[in-house]
DNA sequence: CAGTGAGCGAGCTTCCGCTTGACTT
């Protein structure tokens, strides 16, 4: 029976702890919060001074229910959360849950899973900060109330079943903005002069750029005219030195940035797979905002530099964080043992605390000395100069190990070594080249920069980046797309051997791979919440309540008045925006009529999403025409269709002929363009579209599905046709009535299966779940 | 609240942050 019961958050922390406390304590985790306001309702009583129902969630019952066992043996008991608002929330719940007598109970906190970290905290605890506790509940509360009255005003307005929150919405609003400021950009384009010129060694060429950009075409030509009977001669050469330093260590965003720019994984990928290096006990824990390094890492870091690359690699740093709202209840992310250059896991996992590995080292290493390099080219009579820069390292440092990346690919270019120059020497030309250039748009969101950009905000936390982007994209406010780029023309001028040549060229420009951009619903939900709810989707808005928050964590202001002030304003609109009743929907737009039957058209949001609606709804009239709908296609926008896209979109659903005796149709459905022949539904894909397909290529669809079907079909059974052995992507599989069954792997020949065999699969999957659950539950 | 290719139709949908399961697909 151990004396001592620790909790903490999680359990991959407790087993470590464990081990540092030895007998007489007993370690073990609450999983998180073990109690949450009521999920299907609003939990939060306005009438009675705002007070929350707090409920312990089903499937953390059975685990309260252990740890009051546990609680109850103990004789003193360590609430070791995490030092931070959520933590102390934990720890407060736990006392209340649990029943937890005050003389037995102790509040410890400690930033570093070391022995003496450990030994110190449990020296010196303390009680349940109560104030901090509040600041909590006002967090909780403020998003519960406005998530939960903004959401249904959506489902009113817009759409069933859509949300809005403090950080979804923003997160929505800057990609929506970002996509109209794309939109409205006006891409100038300048000339850019880049010249060839022979040294006088007569072999070597150096590369330089004019120190002027043109902003006409006319201009740059008549530079380049004026080039023909010029001399140049280098002017100047200028050599300075240049250092860079190392980034900090990971934090739960930076690490996300990080693995999508030089890893291409997603943000939910990064976290999933750091969840695992986590659990193996192979890096630090992965969500966290903190920069900081225990004083163990620094000198098992500094241990490892020296060993590797000498003393002189070595530099001791301390990182500070910046960002808004940090709370820093954990140390940066790296790998537990430094000396461990890899880990026994997948290739996947590997290259994820490799990259953990690295910029941990390199956070800990000197300085890069480099030197940058600039020749001045004169022009004879000209005020204008060609320039040349390079860069050469002259101390590798961090460079050594790791160097971070950056998003835009534009601004990495030169750093090549310049060759030997001698100030006077005269230079000849061999060719200049301007060439047409064009203002880069602003880019488009990625899942790692839209994270950047909300944790420079102070939006959201390290535990629901991942989630947050999982959800916007949910809720079908955004997407991924991959953007094909359209051709663009540019013009290229040379002057060489004394002649002047003006070319048309063509380019890409604008392609997009894996960037998030607004669909038609976010764009709606967007412009109607920040019409209505400024304050709300105000970027600053968490930065405005954060500082409440601090006021009463501070004890100069109590949660429920802070709360108060807020809800009198806020409710009253959503009273008003929820009831203000104009006939016009949310985000509809005329479009204009249609020539044929003089009706109007319109676009909006449909109850199944983007609708075109030819004619208008008559509630008086029982027996006028009704109005027609049609679904907008792919890749189509309320925002942007015309009225002959829209006109068209009504010939569907189309009847494209007769095959084998029956109608060939093609429409638009609930998962895209199909044809339909007797029944059979097939996608059609992106390359042909319903408006225009032909009869032969329906009918090649079809029976390049009929070939599928044969393909697929291993075995029936004359007893139950509804019962089939089928192959599917994951290999063979029994399915009955609609529903699917996995083989149980004893089964080697799908073929020879018999009727009762894949009956009796069918039959026990039905009970498989209730086993599971009897198997844990506790005996004696 | 006007439709879909998935039948009827009543009832439900939703927030943010803290943590891992135990499951398919």
């Amino acid at each position: 029976m151990e004396k001592n019961l620790v909790i903490v958050e999680s359990p991959a922390k407790a087993k470590t702890i464990e081990k540092f406390l030895g007998k007489g304590f007993k370690v073990v985790s609450s999983y998180g919060h073990i109690r949450d306001l009521e999920p299907k309702a609003f939990g939060v009583d306005v009438e009675n001074n705002y007070k929350p129902t707090y409920v312990i969630p089903p499937e953390k019952k059975k685990l309260v229910t252990e740890l009051q066992a546990e609680a109850h043996k103990a004789a003193t008991i360590w609430l070791a959360s995490d030092e931070d608002r959520e933590g102390e929330a934990i720890s407060w719940h736990l006392a209340e849950v649990l029943e937890l007598d005050p003389q037995k109970t102790k509040r410890i906190v400690f930033h570093e899973i070391t022995r003496n970290a450990i030994l110190q905290a449990i020296d010196n605890p303390r009680g349940i900060d109560l104030n901090l506790v509040d600041a909590q509940q006002a967090r909780r509360v403020l998003d519960r109330v406005v998530g939960f009255e903004l959401s249904p005003i959506l489902w009113k307005k817009i759409k069933p079943a859509l949300s809005a929150g403090r950080v979804q919405s923003v997160a929505v609003r800057l990609i929506v903005e970002r996509e109209r400021e794309i939109g409205a950009f006006v891409s100038e384009s300048y000339f850019r002069v880049t010249g060839d010129f022979l040294l006088p060694d007569g072999k070597t060429i150096l590369k330089a750029e004019l120190n002027q950009r043109f902003q006409t075409e006319a201009e740059a030509k008549a530079f380049l005219e004026s080039c023909r009977k010029v001399s140049f001669c280098i002017e100047d050469i200028a050599t300075k030195p240049l250092r860079k330093s190392p980034a900090p260590p990971f934090t739960t965003s930076t690490l996300q940035q990080e693995a999508a720019r030089k890893l291409g994984y997603s943000v939910s990928q990064t976290m999933m797979i750091a969840q695992k290096l986590y659990e193996a006990g192979f890096i630090t824990y992965m969500r966290t905002d903190s920069v900081n390094l225990s004083s163990l890492a620094l000198s098992t870091a500094k241990a490892a530099i020296i060993d590797i690359y000498g003393e002189k690699y070595h530099k001791f740093r301390t990182y500070t964080t910046k960002s808004k709202g940090a709370q820093e209840a954990h140390e940066a992310i790296r790998p537990t043992y430094i000396e461990q250059e890899s880990v026994s896991a997948s290739a996947q996992e590997n290259k994820l605390y490799s990259l953990i590995r690295k910029r941990t080292l390199a956070s800990q290493m000197a300085d890069a000395e480099l030197e940058r390099t600039t020749i001045t080219i004169d022009i004879s009579g000209k005020a204008e100069k060609f320039v040349a820069v390079g860069e050469v390292v002259v101390f590798d440092g961090f460079l050594q190990v790791y160097y971070e990346s950056v998003d835009d690919e534009a601004e990495k270019e030169q750093s090549e070594l310049l060759p030997p120059v001698n100030v006077d020497d005269k230079l000849s030309m061999q060719i200049l080249t301007a060439t047409e250039r064009f203002a880069q748009r602003p880019p488009r969101y990625t899942e790692a920069s839209l994270v950047r950009r909300l944790e420079e905000l102070g939006i959201g936390r390290p535990s629901t980046y991942a989630p947050t982007i999982h959800t916007i994209q949910n809720r079908e406010y955004v997407v991924k797309v991959n953007l094909e780029g359209s051709q663009r023309k540019f013009v290229a001028m040379t002057l060489s051997n004394g002649k002047l040549s003006v070319r048309e060229k063509a380019e890409t420009f604008g392609a997009d791979k894996n960037k998030l951009t607004p669909t038609d619903i976010g764009a709606v939900v967007t412009d109607f919440l920040t019409e209505h709810f400024p304050g709300i989707l105000d970027y600053n808005f968490t930065a405005n309540v954060e500082k409440e928050f601090d006021h009463i964590a501070e004890g100069n202001l109590e949660w429920t008045d802070a709360i108060d002030r807020f809800y009198k304003v806020f409710h009253p609109i959503v009273e008003h925006a929820s009831s203000s009743k104009s006939t016009h929907r949310v985000g509809e737009r005329k479009l204009g009529d249609d020539p044929e039957t003089g009706l109007p058209v319109f676009v909006k949001i449909g109850r199944f999403g983007p609708v075109v609606q030819l004619g208008m709804a008559n509630s008086e009239d029982k027996a006028a025409a009704k109005p027609q709908f049609a679904s907008l296609m792919k890749g189509q926008s309320i925002e942007t269709i015309s009225l002959e896209e829209a006109l068209k979109l009504f010939e569907l659903p189309r009847t494209i002929g007769e095959f084998e005796g029956k109608t060939l149709k093609a429409a638009i459905g609930r998962f895209g363009p199909y044809v339909v022949h007797n029944g059979v539904y097939v996608s059609i894909p992106k390359d042909l579209s319903p408006l225009s397909i032909s009869i032969e290529e329906a009918i090649e669809l079809i029976e390049d599905k009929r070939r599928q079907n044969a393909e697929r079909f291993i075995k029936g059974f004359d007893e139950d046709p509804k019962l089939q052995v089928l192959k599917g992507r994951f290999g063979p599989y029994v399915a009955y009535d609609g529903k699917n069954y996995k083989l149980p792997k004893s089964i080697s020949d799908p073929a020879a299966l018999t009727y009762a065999d894949a009956k009796a699969i069918v039959d026990s999957a039905g009970d498989a779940p209730k086993t599971a659950r009897t198997k844990f539950s506790k005996r004696k």
